[in-house]
DNA sequence: AACGTACACTTAT
DNA sequence: ATAAGTGTACGTT
């Protein structure tokens, strides 16, 4: 399988996405884009729309079953729009809230595996490249939520 | 109420 | 081998 990369935009930033066509490989962020395409989702999701994300095939994923890969799968259980503590997550599957967080540091594909929903008990938690980054993807799936609710209860 | 520390796991040095 | 990294709960001061 031929792994190619590409970039989409994502407020002041560039999501760089690496994928065979059906499972992801790598996503990272940089301030400037790259050549190529990245798949529709990553882009509907990039524009603000609530797109479930988090049934993309990832290496995260299906590559075992080490304590990582237990993060990443509960991690995957953070619905879109809401959020849970590095501790919650550590308590879930039987481990400290430190493995989490240096899981999340470790995630190769964000996004995918929502990292940024994965916050501190007493702040936000940390996000590489920029945090920055992880308040903006909040306040959009907040707000991307919203009006989710909002269309719902006018129907 | 602030401070220090033990805790658990992986990757990179 | 070992250090260090997106944290938190609990004991001590």
């Amino acid at each position: 399988m031929e792994v190619k990369g590409g970039s989409c935009r994502l407020g002041l930033w560039y999501v760089h996405v690496w994928s065979d066509g059906t499972t992801i490989h790598r996503i990272r962020f940089s301030k400037t884009g790259i050549e190529g395409n990245v798949p529709e989702q990553v882009r509907q999701y990039c524009a603000g729309q609530p797109v479930d994300l988090t049934t993309f095939p990832t290496i995260a994923i299906s590559s075992d079953d080490s304590v990582y890969g237990q993060i990443y799968k509960a991690v995957r259980e953070i619905p879109y729009g809401s959020t849970a503590t590095y501790g919650e997550i550590a308590l879930h599957i039987g481990t400290v809230p430190r493995v989490v967080g240096q899981a999340m540091a470790r995630n190769p594909t964000p996004l995918v595996i929502p990292c940024h929903r994965v916050v501190g008990a007493k702040g936000i938690g940390g996000f590489s490249p920029d945090i920055g980054i992880k308040e903006m993807l909040l306040d959009m799936e907040r707000k991307t939520f919203q009006k989710l609710l909002v269309a719902k209860k006018a129907t």
